[in-house]
DNA sequence: GATCTAAACGGACTCTACCCCGCTTCTTCT
DNA sequence: AGAAGAAGCGGGGTAGAGTCCGTTTAGATC
Protein backbone atom coordinates (compact mmCIF):
# COMPACT_ATOMS: atom_id res chain seq x y z
CA UNK A 1 0.00 0.00 0.00
CA UNK A 2 1.80 3.31 -1.52
CA UNK A 3 0.92 5.55 1.66
CA UNK A 4 3.84 7.56 2.33
CA UNK A 5 1.93 9.52 4.96
CA UNK A 6 -2.04 9.75 5.56
CA UNK A 7 -1.75 13.30 6.18
CA UNK A 8 -3.39 13.52 9.58
CA UNK A 9 -5.74 16.39 10.89
CA UNK A 10 -4.74 19.44 10.95
CA UNK A 11 -3.93 20.71 14.31
CA UNK A 12 -6.74 23.77 14.23
CA UNK A 13 -9.43 21.33 13.36
CA UNK A 14 -8.96 18.90 16.10
CA UNK A 15 -9.02 22.13 18.45
CA UNK A 16 -12.26 23.15 16.70
CA UNK A 17 -14.02 19.70 16.92
CA UNK A 18 -12.98 19.36 20.37
CA UNK A 19 -15.00 22.96 20.85
CA UNK A 20 -17.96 22.55 19.01
CA UNK A 21 -18.07 19.86 20.68
CA UNK A 22 -17.73 20.84 24.34
CA UNK A 23 -20.03 24.20 23.35
CA UNK A 24 -22.63 21.55 22.09
CA UNK A 25 -22.33 19.59 25.54
CA UNK A 26 -22.80 22.95 27.77
CA UNK A 27 -25.97 24.29 25.30
CA UNK A 28 -27.82 21.11 26.02
CA UNK A 29 -27.14 21.01 29.51
CA UNK A 30 -28.73 24.82 29.48
CA UNK A 31 -31.36 24.49 27.00
CA UNK A 32 -31.96 20.96 26.00
CA UNK A 33 -31.78 19.41 22.68
CA UNK A 34 -34.45 20.77 21.14
CA UNK A 35 -32.80 24.48 21.07
CA UNK A 36 -29.52 23.66 19.37
CA UNK A 37 -29.56 25.13 16.23
CA UNK A 38 -26.55 25.10 14.01
CA UNK A 39 -26.35 28.82 13.91
CA UNK A 40 -26.64 29.12 17.65
CA UNK A 41 -23.90 26.35 17.81
CA UNK A 42 -21.88 28.09 15.27
CA UNK A 43 -22.11 31.26 16.88
CA UNK A 44 -21.56 30.68 20.49
CA UNK A 45 -18.21 28.49 19.77
CA UNK A 46 -17.17 31.86 17.76
CA UNK A 47 -16.79 29.63 14.37
CA UNK A 48 -18.93 29.59 11.31
CA UNK A 49 -21.69 27.59 10.19
CA UNK A 50 -19.57 25.92 7.22
CA UNK A 51 -17.72 24.63 9.90
CA UNK A 52 -19.81 23.00 11.92
CA UNK A 53 -20.88 21.57 9.10
CA UNK A 54 -17.98 20.11 7.70
CA UNK A 55 -16.90 18.84 11.14
CA UNK A 56 -20.29 17.04 11.14
CA UNK A 57 -22.52 16.73 7.92
CA UNK A 58 -25.77 17.19 9.57
CA UNK A 59 -27.40 18.10 12.71
CA UNK A 60 -27.57 14.42 13.41
CA UNK A 61 -24.18 14.27 13.15
CA UNK A 62 -23.24 16.72 16.32
CA UNK A 63 -25.63 14.16 18.73
CA UNK A 64 -23.65 11.36 16.94
CA UNK A 65 -20.75 12.43 18.11
CA UNK A 66 -21.63 13.37 21.47
CA UNK A 67 -23.25 9.56 21.75
CA UNK A 68 -19.98 8.05 20.41
CA UNK A 69 -18.09 9.27 22.96
CA UNK A 70 -20.19 7.81 25.88
CA UNK A 71 -20.95 4.80 23.60
CA UNK A 72 -17.08 4.01 23.84
CA UNK A 73 -16.79 4.14 27.28
CA UNK A 74 -20.15 1.91 27.49
CA UNK A 75 -18.30 -0.68 25.21
CA UNK A 76 -15.47 -0.60 27.04
CA UNK A 77 -17.34 -1.76 29.96
CA UNK A 78 -18.87 -4.41 27.88
CA UNK A 79 -15.73 -5.67 26.03
CA UNK A 80 -13.56 -5.95 29.68
CA UNK A 81 -15.08 -4.80 32.72
CA UNK A 82 -16.27 -7.13 35.45
CA UNK A 83 -18.81 -9.43 34.95
CA UNK A 84 -22.00 -10.18 34.27
CA UNK A 85 -21.45 -7.51 31.73
CA UNK A 86 -18.05 -8.17 30.82
CA UNK A 87 -16.47 -11.16 29.93
CA UNK A 88 -16.31 -14.35 32.58
CA UNK A 89 -20.00 -14.74 33.51
CA UNK A 90 -22.32 -17.69 31.64
CA UNK A 91 -23.76 -16.08 28.74
CA UNK A 92 -27.30 -16.22 29.51
CA UNK A 93 -26.59 -13.80 32.60
CA UNK A 94 -24.49 -11.33 30.15
CA UNK A 95 -27.22 -11.14 27.83
CA UNK A 96 -29.79 -10.10 30.90
CA UNK A 97 -26.69 -7.51 32.16
CA UNK A 98 -25.91 -6.25 28.68
CA UNK A 99 -29.48 -5.70 28.11
CA UNK A 100 -29.90 -3.85 31.59
CA UNK A 101 -27.40 -1.35 31.00
CA UNK A 102 -27.76 -0.64 27.46
CA UNK A 103 -31.76 0.31 28.74
CA UNK A 104 -30.50 2.09 31.41
CA UNK A 105 -27.82 3.98 29.02
CA UNK A 106 -30.34 4.81 26.38
CA UNK A 107 -32.37 5.82 29.42
CA UNK A 108 -29.70 8.17 30.00
CA UNK A 109 -29.21 9.49 26.55
CA UNK A 110 -32.61 8.98 25.16
CA UNK A 111 -32.64 12.52 24.27
CA UNK A 112 -28.99 12.74 22.34
CA UNK A 113 -30.03 9.12 21.13
CA UNK A 114 -33.05 10.10 19.36
CA UNK A 115 -31.52 13.53 18.21
CA UNK A 116 -28.50 11.18 16.38
CA UNK A 117 -31.10 9.14 14.24
CA UNK A 118 -31.36 10.76 10.53
CA UNK A 119 -34.35 11.44 9.11
CA UNK A 120 -33.78 10.34 5.67
CA UNK A 121 -30.89 8.14 5.90
CA UNK A 122 -31.49 4.68 8.10
CA UNK A 123 -29.53 3.78 10.97
CA UNK A 124 -25.48 4.37 10.15
CA UNK A 125 -24.32 0.82 9.54
CA UNK A 126 -22.06 1.02 12.18
CA UNK A 127 -24.50 1.55 15.00
CA UNK A 128 -26.73 -0.72 15.66
CA UNK A 129 -24.48 -3.40 15.03
CA UNK A 130 -22.66 -2.86 18.17
CA UNK A 131 -25.21 -4.06 20.05
CA UNK A 132 -26.13 -7.04 17.42
CA UNK A 133 -22.95 -8.06 17.40
CA UNK A 134 -22.40 -8.70 21.00
CA UNK A 135 -25.84 -10.14 21.43
CA UNK A 136 -25.48 -12.42 18.52
CA UNK A 137 -21.90 -12.93 19.83
CA UNK A 138 -23.41 -14.35 22.69
CA UNK A 139 -26.30 -16.36 21.33
CA UNK A 140 -23.64 -18.48 19.79
CA UNK A 141 -21.81 -19.21 23.21
CA UNK A 142 -25.06 -19.99 25.32
CA UNK A 143 -25.52 -22.79 22.34
CA UNK A 144 -28.87 -21.48 21.36
CA UNK A 145 -30.49 -23.69 19.02
CA UNK A 146 -32.00 -21.81 16.13
CA UNK A 147 -32.35 -22.13 12.40
CA UNK A 148 -30.81 -18.06 12.12
CA UNK A 149 -28.85 -16.78 14.76
CA UNK A 150 -28.40 -13.83 12.56
CA UNK A 151 -32.29 -13.25 12.69
CA UNK A 152 -32.83 -13.54 16.12
CA UNK A 153 -29.79 -11.17 17.09
CA UNK A 154 -31.65 -8.63 14.57
CA UNK A 155 -34.85 -8.99 16.30
CA UNK A 156 -33.65 -8.99 20.22
CA UNK A 157 -31.66 -5.74 19.31
CA UNK A 158 -34.88 -4.36 17.50
CA UNK A 159 -37.11 -5.82 20.92
CA UNK A 160 -34.31 -3.70 22.93
CA UNK A 161 -33.63 -0.80 21.50
CA UNK A 162 -36.62 -0.30 19.73
CA UNK A 163 -38.84 0.78 22.68
CA UNK A 164 -36.84 3.40 23.96
CA UNK A 165 -36.19 4.84 20.29
CA UNK A 166 -39.36 4.83 18.90
CA UNK A 167 -41.76 4.71 21.19
CA UNK A 168 -41.13 5.38 24.57
CA UNK A 169 -38.99 8.94 24.20
CA UNK A 170 -41.70 11.01 25.71
CA UNK A 171 -40.97 14.72 25.48
CA UNK A 172 -37.76 16.19 24.65
CA UNK A 173 -36.89 17.88 27.76
CA UNK A 174 -39.82 18.00 30.10
CA UNK A 175 -40.75 14.39 31.38
CA UNK A 176 -38.65 12.50 33.08
CA UNK A 177 -39.27 9.53 31.42
CA UNK A 178 -41.36 7.66 34.28
CA UNK A 179 -39.05 6.28 37.18
CA UNK A 180 -39.64 2.76 36.48
CA UNK A 181 -39.78 1.95 32.79
CA UNK A 182 -36.00 0.68 33.00
CA UNK A 183 -37.08 -1.97 35.64
CA UNK A 184 -39.97 -2.96 33.39
CA UNK A 185 -38.27 -3.01 30.32
CA UNK A 186 -35.83 -5.12 32.02
CA UNK A 187 -37.19 -7.70 33.59
CA UNK A 188 -39.20 -8.03 30.80
CA UNK A 189 -36.12 -8.42 28.66
CA UNK A 190 -34.81 -10.56 31.52
CA UNK A 191 -37.98 -12.77 31.11
CA UNK A 192 -37.56 -12.89 27.34
CA UNK A 193 -33.98 -13.56 27.39
CA UNK A 194 -34.65 -16.37 29.59
CA UNK A 195 -37.17 -18.02 27.84
CA UNK A 196 -35.26 -18.33 24.41
CA UNK A 197 -32.46 -19.65 25.94
CA UNK A 198 -33.83 -22.09 28.23
CA UNK B 1 -75.00 14.20 27.50
CA UNK B 2 -75.93 18.09 26.31
CA UNK B 3 -74.68 17.41 22.65
CA UNK B 4 -77.61 18.41 20.15
CA UNK B 5 -75.99 17.74 17.15
CA UNK B 6 -71.83 17.16 17.07
CA UNK B 7 -72.10 19.72 14.22
CA UNK B 8 -70.57 17.43 11.32
CA UNK B 9 -67.05 18.45 9.41
CA UNK B 10 -67.87 20.87 6.45
CA UNK B 11 -68.35 19.65 3.35
CA UNK B 12 -66.20 21.79 1.71
CA UNK B 13 -63.43 20.73 4.22
CA UNK B 14 -64.38 17.05 3.25
CA UNK B 15 -64.11 17.81 0.10
CA UNK B 16 -60.58 19.52 0.45
CA UNK B 17 -58.94 16.58 2.22
CA UNK B 18 -59.77 13.98 0.30
CA UNK B 19 -58.35 16.44 -2.92
CA UNK B 20 -55.01 16.49 -0.55
CA UNK B 21 -54.83 12.53 -0.33
CA UNK B 22 -55.38 11.96 -3.54
CA UNK B 23 -52.66 14.61 -5.03
CA UNK B 24 -50.56 13.47 -2.77
CA UNK B 25 -50.39 9.71 -3.90
CA UNK B 26 -49.96 11.20 -7.42
CA UNK B 27 -47.07 13.40 -6.60
CA UNK B 28 -45.99 10.12 -4.27
CA UNK B 29 -46.31 7.66 -7.79
CA UNK B 30 -44.59 10.24 -9.85
CA UNK B 31 -41.53 11.71 -7.96
CA UNK B 32 -40.80 9.68 -4.40
CA UNK B 33 -42.10 10.60 -0.71
CA UNK B 34 -38.88 12.94 -0.59
CA UNK B 35 -40.06 15.30 -3.05
CA UNK B 36 -43.68 15.65 -1.86
CA UNK B 37 -43.57 19.16 0.11
CA UNK B 38 -46.31 21.14 1.86
CA UNK B 39 -45.58 24.07 -0.62
CA UNK B 40 -45.56 21.94 -3.53
CA UNK B 41 -48.91 19.91 -2.29
CA UNK B 42 -51.04 22.84 -1.64
CA UNK B 43 -49.93 24.36 -4.87
CA UNK B 44 -50.57 21.30 -7.02
CA UNK B 45 -54.06 20.63 -5.09
CA UNK B 46 -54.89 24.40 -5.81
CA UNK B 47 -55.58 25.02 -2.07
CA UNK B 48 -53.42 27.33 0.71
CA UNK B 49 -50.64 25.87 2.91
CA UNK B 50 -52.43 26.56 5.72
CA UNK B 51 -55.15 24.11 4.44
CA UNK B 52 -52.57 21.62 4.36
CA UNK B 53 -52.08 22.24 8.16
CA UNK B 54 -55.29 22.62 9.27
CA UNK B 55 -55.68 18.96 7.73
CA UNK B 56 -52.90 16.87 8.76
CA UNK B 57 -50.65 19.52 10.71
CA UNK B 58 -47.64 18.35 10.07
CA UNK B 59 -45.53 17.08 6.59
CA UNK B 60 -46.18 13.89 9.14
CA UNK B 61 -49.57 13.66 9.34
CA UNK B 62 -50.16 13.12 5.45
CA UNK B 63 -48.54 10.50 5.54
CA UNK B 64 -49.83 8.90 8.66
CA UNK B 65 -52.84 9.41 6.94
CA UNK B 66 -52.42 7.96 3.54
CA UNK B 67 -51.41 4.63 5.92
CA UNK B 68 -54.30 4.63 7.97
CA UNK B 69 -56.49 4.02 4.76
CA UNK B 70 -54.41 1.08 4.01
CA UNK B 71 -53.96 0.35 7.87
CA UNK B 72 -57.85 -0.61 7.96
CA UNK B 73 -57.89 -2.53 5.09
CA UNK B 74 -55.11 -4.53 6.67
CA UNK B 75 -56.87 -5.03 10.05
CA UNK B 76 -59.75 -5.96 8.85
CA UNK B 77 -58.15 -9.36 7.04
CA UNK B 78 -57.01 -9.87 10.74
CA UNK B 79 -59.76 -8.94 12.52
CA UNK B 80 -62.47 -11.17 10.22
CA UNK B 81 -60.52 -12.50 7.26
CA UNK B 82 -59.65 -16.24 6.61
CA UNK B 83 -57.39 -17.96 9.31
CA UNK B 84 -54.71 -18.20 9.96
CA UNK B 85 -54.51 -14.23 9.95
CA UNK B 86 -58.23 -14.35 10.67
CA UNK B 87 -60.04 -16.01 13.56
CA UNK B 88 -60.59 -19.20 13.80
CA UNK B 89 -56.43 -20.98 14.12
CA UNK B 90 -54.51 -22.06 16.54
CA UNK B 91 -53.38 -18.41 18.03
CA UNK B 92 -49.42 -19.46 18.04
CA UNK B 93 -50.37 -19.94 13.85
CA UNK B 94 -52.06 -16.74 14.03
CA UNK B 95 -49.35 -14.79 15.76
CA UNK B 96 -46.63 -16.35 12.83
CA UNK B 97 -49.26 -15.58 10.51
CA UNK B 98 -49.54 -11.74 11.77
CA UNK B 99 -46.02 -11.29 11.83
CA UNK B 100 -45.24 -12.43 8.00
CA UNK B 101 -48.60 -10.17 6.65
CA UNK B 102 -47.26 -6.90 8.85
CA UNK B 103 -43.69 -7.76 7.20
CA UNK B 104 -44.76 -7.57 4.22
CA UNK B 105 -47.04 -4.98 4.46
CA UNK B 106 -44.76 -2.74 6.06
CA UNK B 107 -41.99 -3.54 2.98
CA UNK B 108 -44.75 -2.29 0.86
CA UNK B 109 -45.30 0.94 2.16
CA UNK B 110 -41.69 1.31 3.68
CA UNK B 111 -41.38 4.73 2.04
CA UNK B 112 -44.51 5.91 3.32
CA UNK B 113 -44.72 4.14 6.83
CA UNK B 114 -41.30 5.65 7.68
CA UNK B 115 -42.17 9.36 6.32
CA UNK B 116 -45.37 9.13 8.96
CA UNK B 117 -42.43 8.88 11.48
CA UNK B 118 -42.53 12.02 13.18
CA UNK B 119 -39.15 13.50 13.57
CA UNK B 120 -39.22 14.72 17.47
CA UNK B 121 -42.92 13.92 18.74
CA UNK B 122 -43.15 9.95 19.68
CA UNK B 123 -44.79 7.86 17.37
CA UNK B 124 -48.28 8.74 17.95
CA UNK B 125 -49.74 6.36 21.13
CA UNK B 126 -52.38 4.74 19.04
CA UNK B 127 -50.38 3.46 16.15
CA UNK B 128 -48.18 0.72 17.54
CA UNK B 129 -50.76 0.09 19.97
CA UNK B 130 -52.72 -1.30 17.28
CA UNK B 131 -50.21 -3.92 16.21
CA UNK B 132 -49.25 -4.61 20.04
CA UNK B 133 -52.63 -4.85 21.36
CA UNK B 134 -53.03 -7.74 18.38
CA UNK B 135 -50.17 -9.40 19.75
CA UNK B 136 -50.74 -9.03 23.21
CA UNK B 137 -54.39 -10.49 22.74
CA UNK B 138 -52.80 -13.79 21.21
CA UNK B 139 -50.00 -14.05 23.55
CA UNK B 140 -52.84 -14.28 26.24
CA UNK B 141 -54.95 -16.77 24.19
CA UNK B 142 -52.04 -18.81 23.41
CA UNK B 143 -51.53 -18.96 27.47
CA UNK B 144 -47.71 -17.79 27.34
CA UNK B 145 -46.88 -17.72 30.71
CA UNK B 146 -44.57 -15.00 31.90
CA UNK B 147 -44.08 -12.51 34.50
CA UNK B 148 -45.75 -9.47 32.03
CA UNK B 149 -47.87 -10.33 28.65
CA UNK B 150 -47.69 -6.15 28.17
CA UNK B 151 -43.57 -6.20 28.43
CA UNK B 152 -43.46 -9.19 26.32
CA UNK B 153 -45.50 -7.31 23.85
CA UNK B 154 -44.00 -4.12 23.73
CA UNK B 155 -40.73 -5.90 23.13
CA UNK B 156 -42.07 -8.03 20.11
CA UNK B 157 -43.86 -5.59 18.72
CA UNK B 158 -40.50 -3.84 18.47
CA UNK B 159 -38.87 -7.10 17.12
CA UNK B 160 -41.28 -7.12 14.23
CA UNK B 161 -41.80 -3.56 13.32
CA UNK B 162 -38.20 -1.94 14.27
CA UNK B 163 -35.97 -3.96 12.30
CA UNK B 164 -37.97 -2.58 9.02
CA UNK B 165 -38.64 0.78 10.63
CA UNK B 166 -35.42 1.97 11.88
CA UNK B 167 -32.49 -0.54 10.31
CA UNK B 168 -33.35 -1.63 7.18
CA UNK B 169 -35.79 0.62 5.83
CA UNK B 170 -32.82 2.03 3.07
CA UNK B 171 -32.93 4.58 0.26
CA UNK B 172 -35.63 6.52 -0.14
CA UNK B 173 -36.66 5.60 -4.02
CA UNK B 174 -34.38 3.66 -4.93
CA UNK B 175 -33.17 -0.09 -3.81
CA UNK B 176 -36.18 -2.18 -4.20
CA UNK B 177 -35.34 -3.18 -0.60
CA UNK B 178 -34.01 -6.49 -1.34
CA UNK B 179 -35.73 -9.62 -2.84
CA UNK B 180 -35.50 -11.89 0.27
CA UNK B 181 -35.75 -9.68 2.91
CA UNK B 182 -39.75 -10.65 4.13
CA UNK B 183 -38.62 -14.35 4.05
CA UNK B 184 -35.25 -13.49 6.02
CA UNK B 185 -37.44 -12.23 8.80
CA UNK B 186 -40.66 -14.31 8.60
CA UNK B 187 -38.60 -17.11 9.22
CA UNK B 188 -36.63 -15.25 12.31
CA UNK B 189 -40.29 -13.92 13.31
CA UNK B 190 -41.79 -17.85 12.96
CA UNK B 191 -38.77 -19.35 14.86
CA UNK B 192 -38.95 -16.73 17.75
CA UNK B 193 -42.69 -16.97 18.27
CA UNK B 194 -42.62 -20.72 17.98
CA UNK B 195 -39.93 -20.82 20.77
CA UNK B 196 -41.23 -18.08 23.11
CA UNK B 197 -44.31 -19.97 22.62
CA UNK B 198 -42.85 -23.92 23.24
C1' DG C 1 -83.78 34.80 0.85
C1' DA C 2 -81.25 37.45 4.43
C1' DT C 3 -78.45 37.10 8.37
C1' DC C 4 -75.22 35.32 11.46
C1' DT C 5 -71.29 32.65 13.25
C1' DA C 6 -68.01 29.35 13.61
C1' DA C 7 -65.29 26.71 10.63
C1' DA C 8 -62.27 26.78 6.93
C1' DC C 9 -59.04 29.12 4.04
C1' DG C 10 -54.77 31.43 2.22
C1' DG C 11 -50.54 33.20 1.96
C1' DA C 12 -47.08 36.18 4.01
C1' DC C 13 -43.78 35.43 7.64
C1' DT C 14 -40.37 33.13 10.61
C1' DC C 15 -37.06 29.85 11.71
C1' DT C 16 -33.69 26.48 10.79
C1' DA C 17 -31.03 22.89 8.29
C1' DC C 18 -28.05 22.55 4.75
C1' DC C 19 -25.31 24.19 0.35
C1' DC C 20 -21.72 26.73 -1.98
C1' DC C 21 -17.55 28.76 -2.99
C1' DG C 22 -14.12 32.46 -2.54
C1' DC C 23 -10.82 33.37 1.15
C1' DT C 24 -7.55 32.12 4.95
C1' DT C 25 -4.42 29.28 7.42
C1' DC C 26 -1.70 25.32 8.28
C1' DT C 27 1.83 22.10 6.78
C1' DT C 28 5.43 20.58 4.25
C1' DC C 29 9.15 20.78 1.00
C1' DT C 30 13.15 23.04 -0.63
C1' DA D 1 12.70 31.46 5.40
C1' DG D 2 9.74 31.21 1.43
C1' DA D 3 6.51 29.14 -1.59
C1' DA D 4 2.97 25.86 -3.06
C1' DG D 5 -0.85 23.32 -2.25
C1' DA D 6 -4.18 21.33 0.39
C1' DA D 7 -7.25 21.54 4.23
C1' DG D 8 -10.08 24.29 6.74
C1' DC D 9 -13.10 28.37 7.35
C1' DG D 10 -16.99 31.76 6.99
C1' DG D 11 -21.19 33.50 6.13
C1' DG D 12 -24.52 34.71 2.59
C1' DG D 13 -28.08 32.13 0.06
C1' DT D 14 -31.79 28.60 -0.64
C1' DA D 15 -35.59 25.72 0.45
C1' DG D 16 -38.89 23.76 3.07
C1' DA D 17 -41.61 23.16 7.66
C1' DG D 18 -44.65 25.20 10.56
C1' DT D 19 -47.24 29.67 12.51
C1' DC D 20 -50.44 33.50 12.50
C1' DC D 21 -54.19 36.07 11.66
C1' DG D 22 -57.20 38.66 8.67
C1' DT D 23 -60.66 37.15 5.11
C1' DT D 24 -64.04 34.09 3.10
C1' DT D 25 -67.77 30.80 3.09
C1' DA D 26 -70.84 26.81 4.44
C1' DG D 27 -74.85 26.01 6.39
C1' DA D 28 -78.05 26.77 10.27
C1' DT D 29 -81.78 29.89 11.71
C1' DC D 30 -85.45 32.96 11.13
Amino acid sequence: MPFGKPRGERADAVRNRERLLETAREMIAERGVAKVTMDGLAERAGLGKGTVFRHFGSRAGIFRALLDADERRFQEQVLSGPPPLGPGADPVARLVAYGRARIAFLLDHHAVARASLDRGRPAPAGDPSVSQLHIRMLLGRAQVRMPSLNGLAVQLTAALEGPLLLYLSMSETSAPPAPDVDHFLGDSWQALIERIAR
